[in-house]
DNA sequence: AATATTTGCGCAATCGGTTGCGTGATATTT
DNA sequence: AAATATCACGCAACCGATTGCGCAAATATT
C-alpha cells in the first residue's frame, strides 16, 4: 500500500516512455488524446502521485509562497493571512508562514530559511525592530517577487499594499477635533514603521490645519503592549494640559485604555474621547463602543495574494500594480460622541 | 549576482569531488576538519546555498510540516498556530498552513495538496463538516505522522492534543449551578466534533449530578456564527421555562449574547448568568466581564509542535505520547456572579 | 506516386544533492 | 619491517520528473 509509484512504473506498464507519461500528465499538446487517456487512467488506478521534489528540481519552482509576519496571533494579521491563504489555495499555491515576533534577527533568519526552501515569492509585513533591509536583497537580486503589505519598506521595485495611513491618521484626528477636542494625545507604535509615522503625520496635519498646537509631550511612542496601559493612563492624568482626546494606533490598546480610564473615574466620551485603529472586533464589545478606522484586512490579504500571483504569472494588470492603496473608513461610535 | 552556485562549482574550485563537498557541508564524520573548513569558507565566500529541491529529492523529506485548520482568523486558532510556528521554526521546519473553512471538501483537497507537496508530517484540527476521514489514510498508510489537535478524530494510531472537554463542560455547568441557576441552556457547535459533544456530555453530567432535568429544548446546536445571536436570544425569551443560565461553547458568541441580552433588558448576571469558553481576549472587554474556561491555545501549539517533531525524530518521550490532555481552568468573572 | 508537412512519441541530458562501496594513504599493532 | 586497522576521500549510481531535439509514421499537398 505504501509503495511509491513513479512515471517509470507507469511507462513500463503502458510500454511507452517516461517522457510520454510526463507529457501526458501535464496535458502537453504533442501527445494524442488516446495516449493521454490511457496514461491518466492507469495513473488513477495505480494511485500515482507526482513527486513534487523531482518536479520542483527540474522546474526550479515550488508553487509555494512564503509569508513573514510580525505575529500570527492578532485578529488583524490572521485575517490578512486568511485572505492570502484563500487566494494561494485557489491558484494551487502552498503558503509557508513564519513570524518574526517583531525581531529583526528572526526576520532575517526567516527570510533566509524561506529563500533556501525555494519559495517562488515572498510576502512581508515588517517587524517593529527592522531597520536594515539587506536580508531582502537575496530576493531582489534573483528577481524573486517580493511584496510588502501593511508594514512597508521602501525598497525599489517592491510592490506594496496598504491603506493611506496619513489620511487615516488625519481623519481620526479631525474627527476628534470636530467633536470638540482641543488637546489630543496620540499614542503610536514604533516610528520605524511607515504605518505609524504616516498616521502621526496625519495627526499633525489635522492639528495644524485646525490651528491646534502640536505638543511633543502628546506624542507617545510605545510598543502598544497592553501592560503599558496603566503607565499611559497615569501619564494622561498627570498631564499639565488637560487631555480631552486620545488617538490610539491600535484598537486593542485603545480598548484597554477605555477600561483603565473608566476605572480611574473618567467618563468616556464626556471627559475624554477616544478613537482607535483597525476596527478589531473588540471595538464593538467595549462599552462605550470604540470609534475607529476600518482597516480591511481580509481584502488586503486577497489583494496581496492576487498581486503576487499575477507577478509570478508575469501578467500585467491592476493586480500587479506597484502600489495598491486600499480605502479606509472612519467608523464613529460611542467613544467619541455623546 | 544572480548566479546559482552548486556543490559542483565548489568541488571544481577546490579540486575535490562533489561528494566531499556535500559531506563537508553536512558535517559528515568521515571528512577531515581541514577539508571541511576549506569547503565551508569557500562556500561562504561564493554565497553558496544548498538547493533544497535537490536535497529533498534525494533525502525524500522536506523539513516541512503541514497544518490544516478550520479558520485562520480566530484569536484562538492563530494563537495555537503561533505556538506551532515557534517550535517548527526552532527546529528548522517550515510550516505550510491551509484552512478548510469548515468544509469537508476543502479539507480533503488540502490534505491531498499537502501530501503531494511532500510534507513530513501533518497537524489537523477538523472542519465542522467533516464526517469521513478517508482523506487521511494516505498519511497513515505511508506512516507519515499525523496529529490532531483541538478538534480530534478517532483514527487509530493518531496522537491527539486537547483539553478534557467533558470535564470542562462539567465545570462550566456546575459553576452556573453553584451560582443558583436552575434552568441552563447550552449552545454548542457542531456535534460532529468531539470538542462540542464532550462539553455537552459534561453539561449533562453536571445536571444529572445536581438532579436538574436535562431538557432537550435547552440544547441548541449551532454554527456559532454571531449573526445567529438575535435568533438565539429570541428563543431564550420565548422559552417556556425561564432561562437563568447559559453555557456557550465559544466566547465570541457568548459576548454577543450578553450584548443582545442587555439590549433586550436582561440584567447579567442577575437575571441570566452566562459562561463562555476559550478565554478569548474579548471576554475581559465585555461588560460584565465574561466567565469562561481557559483554553491554553499557545501551549497547545507548542505541545503539538514538539510532539510531532519528536515523532519525526523517532524519539520516544512524553512529547510523543499518543494522547496529551492539557489542563483547563474555570475563570469566574462578573457574568456569573454578583 | 512522390514529396512535403504534420503528428506522436522516444532518447538522453539535466536539475543538484546524497550515499554505498571501494581504494590509496597514513597510522597502529605485533 | 610486515601486517592490519583507520582515515579521508572519490566513483558512480541514484532520487523522479522535465524537455530540447530528432526521428518515424501518418497525413496532406501537388
Amino acid at each position: 500500500m505504501a509503495k511509491k509509484i513513479t512515471i517509470y512504473d507507469l511507462a513500463q506498464k503502458l510500454n511507452i516512455s517516461p517522457a510520454t507519461v510526463s507529457r501526458s500528465l501535464n496535458d502537453h499538446p504533442a501527445i494524442s488524446q488516446k495516449t493521454k487517456d490511457k496514461v491518466l487512467s492507469v495513473a488513477r488506478e495505480t494511485g500515482y502521485r507526482t513527486n513534487k521534489f523531482a518536479a520542483n528540481l527540474s522546474k526550479q519552482r515550488s508553487k509555494t509562497i512564503g509569508v513573514i509576519v510580525p505575529k500570527l496571533n492578532s485578529i488583524f494579521m490572521s485575517t490578512v493571512l486568511s485572505g492570502i491563504e484563500k487566494i494561494a489555495n485557489n491558484f494551487g499555491y502552498n503558503l509557508v508562514i513564519s513570524q518574526s515576533l517583531e525581531s529583526q534577527e528572526k526576520e532575517k533568519l526567516n527570510a533566509k530559511t524561506l529563500f533556501d526552501s525555494g519559495i517562488d515569492a515572498l510576502l512581508v509585513s515588517l517587524a517593529y525592530e527592522t531597520e536594515n533591509y539587506d536580508h531582502f536583497t537575496t530576493y531582489t537580486d534573483r528577481k524573486i517577487p517580493l511584496l510588502f503589505f501593511d508594514r512597508l519598506c521602501d525598497l525599489p521595485n517592491c510592490p506594496t499594499i496598504s491603506i493611506d495611513n496619513e489620511a487615516a491618521g488625519y481623519d481620526a484626528t479631525r474627527h476628534l477635533i470636530e467633536k470638540g477636542c482641543k488637546n489630543i494625545v496620540h499614542i503610536t507604535g514604533s516610528l520605524r514603521r511607515n504605518v505609524y509615522t504616516d498616521r502621526l503625520e496625519g495627526y499633525k496635519r489635522a492639528l495644524y490645519k485646525n490651528k491646534l498646537p502640536v505638543r511633543p509631550e502628546n506624542i507617545i511612542e510605545s510598543d502598544l503592549n497592553i501592560y503599558k496601559v496603566q503607565e499611559f493612563v497615569a501619564y494622561i492624568k498627570a498631564s499639565k494640559h488637560k487631555v480631552d482626546g486620545i488617538f490610539v494606533s491600535n484598537d486593542t490598546f485603545a480598548v484597554n485604555c477605555i477600561k483603565e480610564l473608566k476605572k480611574e473615574g473618567f467618563r468616556i466620551p464626556e471627559d475624554i474621547k477616544i478613537i482607535g485603529f483597525n476596527n478589531d472586533p473588540v471595538s464593538e464589545v467595549i462599552s462605550p463602543n470604540l470609534s475607529t478606522i476600518e482597516y480591511p484586512g481580509y481584502k488586503m490579504g486577497i489583494l496581496a495574494g492576487q498581486s503576487i500571483i499575477s507577478h509570478l504569472n508575469g501578467s500585467i494588470n491592476i493586480q500587479s500594480a506597484d502600489q495598491i492603496i486600499i480605502k479606509h473608513k472612519l467608523i464613529a461610535r460611542e467613544s467619541t460622541q455623546i
